[in-house]
RNA sequence: GCGAUCGUAGCUCAGUUGGUUAGAGCGCCGGUUUGUGGUACCGGAGGUCGGGGAUUCGAGCUCCCUCGGUCGCCCCA
């Protein structure tokens, strides 16, 4: 490599091969269970006004404050490229009139992008799937979004994570919790963490899933938000639990999880490796591989009518760690050209065996005698070894495609 | 933004208390052998040891700066 080559952008990356195919398989399982779910597809831009993230994020954000790439454009408006989807999809429902199409489930994915230090399972250029559902207020939306999105990890091969479930409750319920966690954690304000003393002004609820030892003592008497629900807030998610039940989902009560964004009311969920398991052991500190909840508030900020929504997201890129290496299928048939006279033979070859829907290719470069061992070092099910005199051989008859020959009958 | 750690061929790594022309395996290219084929052997291409500066008779190895990678904190998928 000289010297001024230029380098990829940091935290950006160049995936291949096996990690590649952890990819597609991932995006390609979501799109058949998309279709089973009866979710639609959508497609958003992958950059909006600065304001749509702003308004829905919630400015005080550390999303919105300090990571995301913002830049003018020559028109000198600010424009941001996508940090997440839900506030890009909330702007497309609202100027693409989908209100007719409520209560409307939609999915989508693709890239997104975050100012951020790279670390494990964490980019500036990153790939989610998402699910949402729009305009749909009843508790069964949420249990359809759930379901959905456990039998895709199921599907994926993921045992080993859990469904983490909270209610954030109503925005009423919301705010009496946060008081109450406020006033109580201002009492031990001088043994709290440096970092939790910060928190304390800016996201009192994140306090509760601090890591540091020193915040522990106090975590287990704070205030919890079942005191301060209202009887519809609770009422909504005994209705999601029992549907949860009712759908076969296994979940968890995870009474400190609290989500980063603003917008999040009700529901909270996030599937998190079990403890000590190979998912968890993969992942390492980035510990949520699936999250979302209900954000009812969000379309209204967006200046739309009110409009309830849940949805979820998820990392690709975890889910592909999780999913593990898969390696590329091999060729139904290599053929192998050992005399350079027979190069269009093979070619013509290859066009009927691709239109017959075999995967093929041929070997026809380098040292005539070491083409073969290409080709068996790539363990195709047939090699049809093309030589001189017009002489071939084959071989991998045990493992052969019956359609091969069917397809080449010359070479049977 | 903060902290830790690493940075030698395309890849994975060796390189002794600093000492002459920097090595291996794999991969790639060519050849020999096996004569019908995933073997073995030989040879070749490929590195200004991330970059810059300092110490020294002499630095891949020591020191400083810088740039990158990785992992962690904050935050988050």
């Amino acid at each position: 490599m000289s010297k001024n080559t230029p380098k990829a952008i940091r935290g950006t990356q160049d995936i291949f091969g096996p990690d590649a195919e952890g990819f597609a398989f991932v995006v390609e399982t979501f799109e058949r269970v998309r279709k089973l779910y009866r979710f639609r597809r959508a497609e958003m831009p992958v950059f909006e006004k600065t304001e749509v993230f702003a308004r829905s994020l919630g400015e005080t954000t550390d999303v919105v404050s300090k990571e995301m790439y913002s830049f003018d454009d020559r028109g000198g408006e600010s424009l941001t490229l996508r940090p997440e989807f839900t506030a890009g999809i909330a702007r497309a429902f609202l100027t693409n009139g989908w209100q007719q199409h409520a209560p409307l489930k939609l999915a989508t994915h693709g890239p997104l992008f975050r100012y951020e230090r790279p670390q494990k399972g964490r980019y500036r250029q990153f790939h989610q799937i998402d699910a949402e559902i729009i305009g749909a207020g009843e508790p069964q939306a949420d249990v359809e979004l759930l379901a959905m999105a456990d039998q895709l990890l199921k599907e994926l091969g993921i045992e080993d994570v859990t469904l983490h479930l909270n209610t954030l409750g109503d925005g009423e319920s919301r705010e009496a919790w946060r008081a109450a966690l406020v006033d109580y954690f201002s009492a031990v304000k001088g043994d709290l963490s440096e970092d939790s003393q910060e928190r304390l002004e800016k996201n009192p609820l994140r306090i509760l899933d601090s890591k540091d030892r020193r915040d522990r003592p106090f975590l287990a008497d704070a205030p919890k938000i079942d005191d301060f629900l209202s009887d519809e807030a609770a009422a909504f998610f005994d209705a999601v639990t029992s549907g949860l039940d009712a759908a076969g989902v296994k979940w968890k009560r995870a009474e400190a999880l609290v989500r980063g964004l603003d917008y999040y009311r009700h529901t909270a969920f996030e599937f998190i490796p079990d403890e000590g398991s190979a998912s968890a052991d993969a992942l390492g500190s980035q510990s949520t591989v699936l999250g979302g909840g209900r954000y009812d508030g969000l379309i209204e900020n967006l200046g739309g009518p009110a409009t309830p929504a849940v949805g979820w997201a998820a990392g690709i890129e975890r889910l592909a760690m999780l999913v593990g290496e898969r390696v590329e299928p091999p060729a139904v048939v290599i053929i192998v050209v050992e005399d350079d006279g027979r190069t269009s033979e093979a070619t013509a070859a290859l066009r009927r065996l691709r239109e017959a829907g075999l995967s093929s290719e041929m070997i026809a470069s380098g040292s005539l005698r070491k083409r073969y061992d290409k080709a068996v070092k790539r363990s195709p099910g047939t090699i049809i070894s093309l030589q001189t005199e017009m002489g071939h051989s084959i071989s991998g008859d045990d493992s052969s495609d019956p359609r091969v020959f069917e397809t080449l009958p010359e070479y049977k």
